[in-house]
DNA sequence: TCTGGGGTCCTAGGACCC
DNA sequence: TCTGGGGTCCTAGGACCC
C-alpha cells in the first residue's frame, strides 16, 4: 500500500504577516488579494467572525472595522520567499517532495515503517516551525485524495496538527461526514450533479459503481473513487517546470488610453519572461487578452484575445514585448474602458531541446546573452534596476495596495531592526 | 467607489489521413 | 434506395485546484 502525506501551512499569508508582527497572534487578521479585491487568507479568529474565503473585501468592510480586524494587502514577494524557506526545510528532511502550491507539499513515505509515520510527521512539523516560524498541518493516508481529507481533520480536529488514515474502517467512518463537494477535485458543478443522482457524501461516492461514473462524468471522477477506496491513482508530480506561464492584473482604475495598456502589457510580459528564463525554457507562442470590468453591468462590455506563434522558440523579453504590443493594438477598441489585460506564454520548451529551423538561421545567442546580463544585474542590484523602456515609469494603471506590509525578508531597507 | 491571479488536465468535435 | 472503418492531430471549452 502506498503512503502519502500532505503538508499544508496554516492560514499561510496570515501566518507570514504574524511572524514580524507577533502582537497579532490570537487577534483577527485577514490578507487581501491583488488590488485589495478579495479576502484570501484569514486567521482562525477572522474565520470565527463569519468572514468567508474569497469574499469581496468591500462586502465585509463593516464587520472588519467593527471587530478591529487587521487587514493586509498581499505581499507576494514576502510570501513567496517564506514559501521557499518552508519547502527547503521540508526538502532537507525528506527528498522527493511535490510542491503543490505556495503553501502545500505532497510527500511519499513508502520507505518508512508504518508504525513511525506519525512520529515522522511530528518531526517535520516541529523542524519547520523551528526553522521558519510557520505552523503546519500534516495528513497521512494511502492516497493523495485521502491525505487531503486527513489534512483537513488534522487542521480542524486535532491538537497536534497530525492525522493519519490507515485502514478502510477509519476511512469510512470519516468520509461519511464529508460532503462530496469538499473532496479534492470535486466542486460546485459536479457536486450538484452528483447530489441530483443521490450521491451526497464522500462515502456514498466511494461506494458508487465506477463504470457508471466514468460514463456520466469522466476518468477524473473515476480515479477519485479509486483513491477514496485506498487505491493510489495519482502519483507525486516531481517535474517542476511549468507548461504555461501567465501574467495578468486588473488595473488600479479603469483605463482608456492604449499607451497605458501597452505600458502595462510590457510590464506583465517582462514578468512572465523572467519566470520563463528562470525555469530555463523558451516559448513558442503567446496569448494576449484585454477586457472590461464584468461587474460594471451598466457599462458596455468587451473582451478580446489574440495569439501569435513564433517560428523559433524565444525567451527574448524585447521581442516578446514588441509582439505583445502588436497584438494589443490589434484587439484594442477605443470605445471601451478597460479593467484588465494579460499575457500567457504557452508551448514552452526547455532551452536545451530547441530544434534548429530548416530555413531560419538561429542567431538568438546574442539575445540570450543580453537577457543573461539583464537578469544578473537585476538579481544583484534589485528587481527592475534595468528594464525595457516600453515598461515605462508612470504606471498610472498600477494596482491598489493600500495596506502592504514590509518586504521583511527580500529588501535590505525593510529588514527588521531591534533597537 | 470597491469583486484576484496563476495553474493543470480531460473531452468532444472538426479536419484530415489511408 | 443503398455511400466504410479505423485512425491521428489539433483546438476550444469545461472543470477543477490553490
Amino acid at each position: 500500500m502506498s503512503k502519502f502525506a500532505l503538508l499544508d501551512c496554516n492560514n499561510f499569508y496570515v501566518s507570514c504577516e504574524r511572524l514580524f508582527n507577533p502582537y497579532l497572534n490570537n487577534k483577527p487578521v485577514v490578507v487581501l488579494s491583488n488590488n485589495d479585491g478579495c479576502i484570501v487568507s484569514r486567521s482562525n479568529e477572522a474565520k470565527k467572525l463569519g468572514i468567508p474565503m474569497g469574499a469581496p473585501y468591500h462586502h465585509y468592510r463593516k464587520i472588519i472595522e467593527k471587530n478591529n480586524v487587521t487587514v493586509f494587502s498581499s505581499n507576494y514577494q514576502f510570501y513567496g520567499d517564506m514559501s521557499q524557506r518552508v519547502m527547503d526545510s521540508l526538502n532537507m528532511i525528506i527528498p522527493n517532495i511535490e510542491i503543490y502550491s505556495i503553501d502545500e507539499a505532497f510527500i511519499r513515505l513508502d520507505n518508512f515503517n508504518s508504525n513511525h509515520l506519525t512520529a515522522i510527521a511530528k518531526h517535520i512539523r516541529s523542524k519547520i516551525f523551528m526553522w521558519t516560524g510557520i505552523p503546519t498541518s500534516i495528513g497521512i493516508a494511502p492516497t493523495k485524495t485521502l491525505s487531503k481529507i486527513a489534512n483537513r481533520i488534522a487542521k480542524k480536529q486535532t491538537s497536534n496538527g497530525i492525522f493519519e488514515i490507515y485502514d478502510s474502517y477509519i476511512t469510512d467512518k470519516i468520509i461519511s461526514n464529508i460532503p462530496v463537494e469538499d473532496i479534492w477535485g470535486i466542486s460546485y458543478r459536479w457536486g450538484k450533479k452528483l447530489r441530483a443522482l443521490g450521491i451526497s457524501s464522500a462515502l456514498e461516492l466511494k461506494n458508487t459503481d465506477t463504470k457508471f461514473i466514468r460514463n456520466n462524468f469522466s476518468i477524473i471522477l473515476e480515479r477519485i473513487i479509486y483513491e477514496l477506496r485506498g487505491l493510489s491513482c495519482i502519483d507525486l508530480n516531481l517535474t517542476s517546470n511549468k507548461k504555461s506561464i501567465r501574467s495578468s492584473k486588473s488595473f488600479g482604475k479603469l483605463i482608456t488610453k492604449i499607451e497605458e495598456i501597452e505600458e502595462a502589457i510590457s510590464n506583465y510580459t517582462a514578468t512572465a519572461c523572467k519566470k520563463l528564463r528562470t525555469q530555463k525554457s523558451k516559448t513558442r507562442g503567446i496569448y494576449v487578452f484585454l477586457k472590461t470590468n464584468p461587474f460594471k453591468q451598466n457599462e458596455p462590455q468587451y473582451q478580446k484575445s489574440a495569439t501569435l506563434r513564433f517560428d523559433l522558440p524565444t525567451s527574448d523579453t524585447g521581442l516578446i514585448i514588441r509582439s505583445a504590443k502588436n497584438l494589443i493594438k490589434r484587439i484594442y477598441d477605443n470605445r471601451y474602458r478597460y479593467h484588465k489585460c494579460g499575457i500567457m506564454l504557452f508551448d514552452l520548451v526547455p532551452e536545451k531541446e530547441i530544434q534548429s529551423h530548416l530555413f531560419i538561421k538561429y542567431d538568438e545567442y546574442k539575445k540570450d546573452n543580453l537577457m543573461k546580463v539583464l537578469d544578473n544585474i537585476n538579481k544583484s542590484m534589485g528587481p527592475k534596476t534595468i528594464f525595457h523602456a516600453s515598461e515605462g515609469i508612470k504606471h498610472e494603471w498600477a494596482t491598489r495596495k493600500n495596506k502592504i506590509s514590509q518586504h521583511y525578508t527580500t529588501k535590505w531597507k525593510d529588514i527588521p531592526k531591534i533597537y
